[in-house]
DNA sequence: GCCAACGTTGGC
DNA sequence: GCCAACGTTGGC
């Protein structure tokens, strides 16, 4: 089992967006960046996933799951680019902001505090744990 | 809205 | 294969 997280802007895709696609979930598509697409690729069925909005809020504001693995992108006919479906689990009951996990010693080697351009990343256990500890779950 | 950081592109 | 130019992302 390994952990993810999935960045979005609230603009283009929201969480209640993803809540509202349900247990069928939604194609991951879009993603143009080729470490992301390598972490998509290592998803499993089952793998766990944070669902983080940038640019507005900057926080952790739920749990999603990888419903399908990677696929080619429908979104574009270069065969490059590949991406996984991802369905919502549950909404955090506190949502954890990137000032905390800034603030927070166990998270400072967060991709997502190093790294904060790249679009897909993994989260390791012990991040996992912290996170979901700090959004009340 | 600005700008720093980063990834990609393309000319050589 | 290098590197300058350019475009995009995302925090502030």
């Amino acid at each position: 089992m390994n952990y993810w997280l999935f960045k979005s802007e609230p603009d283009t895709w929201s969480w209640d967006q993803q809540v509202a696609k349900g247990a069928e979930g939604e194609e991951w598509g879009g993603v143009r960046n080729y470490q992301a697409r390598n972490f998509m690729r290592a998803m499993k069925v089952g793998d766990l996933g944070f669902f983080y909005h940038s640019n507005i809020g900057k926080e952790v504001v739920g749990i999603v799951e990888v419903c399908r693995e990677s696929e080619p992108d429908s979104t574009t006919e270069d065969p490059r680019w590949d991406c996984v479906m991802i369905r919502a689990v549950e909404p955090v009951k506190v949502p954890v902001t990137l000032e905390d996990c800034k603030t927070t010693p166990a998270l400072k080697d967060m991709v997502l505090v190093n790294n904060s351009r790249l679009s897909v990343q993994p989260v390791t256990a012990d991040e996992w744990k912290t996170i979901r500890k700090m959004a009340g779950l």
